[in-house]
Formats: C-alpha cells, sequence, structure tokens
DNA sequence: TTTATAATTCGATATATGTCGAATTGTAAT
DNA sequence: ATTACAATTCGACATATATCGAATTATAAA
C-alpha cells in the first residue's frame, strides 16, 4: 500500500497543479470535506454544490469559478453532471484515497 | 486525525505549487522513497542526494536543480545541508504525515 | 596560492496562468 | 414566445514560471 515511486509523475503533477491555485485548493476542500453542517458521511451528497454557491461562498465570479471547475474535472479531482440549470459538483472518493496513498512512501 | 477544513489553504496551495512541476515532483519522490536498492528505512538517510546527483540523475543543469530545490525548501519540503562542497538534501518525515492527514477528509 | 569541483546567482526568453467583464449558450418557468 | 437564471466561452491583461548558459561564490585539494 505503499508508493515507492512506481508513479506516474507527470500525471501526478498536473493533479497538484490543480491544487495549487488557493481558490482552487478551496473548491476542492469544500466538496471533500466532511464538516459541513447537516452532513453526516464522508462523501455524502448533500456536500455536493453548483457554480453559483461556490462562487457566493469564495466570492469569485462565475466565469473564474467555472474555468476551475473544468480544471478540477480535468485531473479527475472532480465529477460533474447538470442537474435542471444548475452543475452539481462533487469530489470522487477514489482520487482522495489515491492521493493518500501517494504520500505512503 | 482528520482535515476537516481547519487549514490554512494559502500555504498548502504553496506546496502543491512546489509539487505541481514534474522535475520538482521527481525531485521530491526520489528523495522521499523507500525504494531504493540499498535503503531499508522510510526515511533512512542514505536516500539524500546532492545538487549533483539529482542533476544527473534527472538530466537537468545544476543551476535548474539548484532553482527548484530552493523551491522545495522554502515550503518546508526539504531540508538542506551542506556536507564540504555538497548540499545534501532530504525529506523532513513531518511534512509527509501533514500531506498524508490533508487528505483524510 | 593555484586549481578543481560544486552550488548559486543573474539575465534572458518563452510559455503558462488567474482573473475579470461581456457576449453567448443552455435550461426552465411564465 | 418571452423572460429569467445558470453556466460557458471569449478576449484581454497582468503576472508568474521553467529553463538555460554565463558569471560568480564557496569549499576542498594539490
Amino acid at each position: 500500500m505503499s508508493n515507492c515511486n512506481n508513479v506516474n509523475h507527470e500525471e501526478y503533477a498536473e493533479i497538484f497543479k490543480a491544487l495549487a491555485n488557493p481558490n482552487r485548493l478551496k473548491i476542492f476542500s469544500r466538496l471533500a470535506t466532511c464538516c459541513k453542517p447537516g452532513t453526516v458521511d464522508v462523501f455524502n451528497p448533500q456536500t455536493s454544490a453548483c457554480i453559483g454557491e461556490l462562487g457566493d461562498e469564495l466570492d469569485i465570479v462565475a466565469s473564474t469559478v467555472s474555468h476551475h471547475i473544468k480544471e478540477l474535472r480535468r485531473v479527475g479531482l472532480i465529477r460533474t453532471r447538470r442537474q435542471g440549470k444548475n452543475i452539481e459538483c462533487w469530489v470522487d472518493p477514489q482520487i482522495v484515497d489515491d492521493l493518500r496513498d501517494f504520500f505512503s512512501f
């Protein structure tokens, strides 16, 4: 269960680049967190959010949030689906496990 | 032992930025890995390396390695000390634990 | 003291990024 | 069909970054 360097560094560098911007990191944390009031499970669907919500919470305009979401999605950190007028965003539990493993040398 | 968002996002964004470059990520992995032949412990001092070694292994000129090392050091991912003509570089075990915790939501 | 080796700093350049506002597209409600 | 709301795309700008080679500095050996 340890990394031991059998890892695609290019791919992980891309992932870390996605987490290297404070706003994107906040978005990711916001979507992954288990501490939001009203949530019980780690990856409770309740922790999902849409572009507008995220923009309001972080005080960024929608176009910028959209851009960040695209980037997080590109590297596989989050998933999205349209739900009516909104785009629902959530974190893929698998990637969090992978990242924890990355740091198990 | 879980992150739960009580975290300085600015600080971690800086750390991830340092890991966002393939060459820096390789340097970090190289220094942190437990799989190098001849090493037994996770953070065995044998896994340390100097600028020249790292440059040879990754085929980058010394000035670039030096620059990357400076950056990794700045954000606390590695430590260094001068040993004669060489600069010895190694990974601080604590930061690896911190990073694993970061992904324990 | 001179020479050799390792690392750092400096200057230059090309490339990428974050952010915004305006215009556009997609979806639902009236 | 019109209106309203949400998200995306586009264009622009300013800022940051990765990399190299040349020049410099630090340390050790002859």
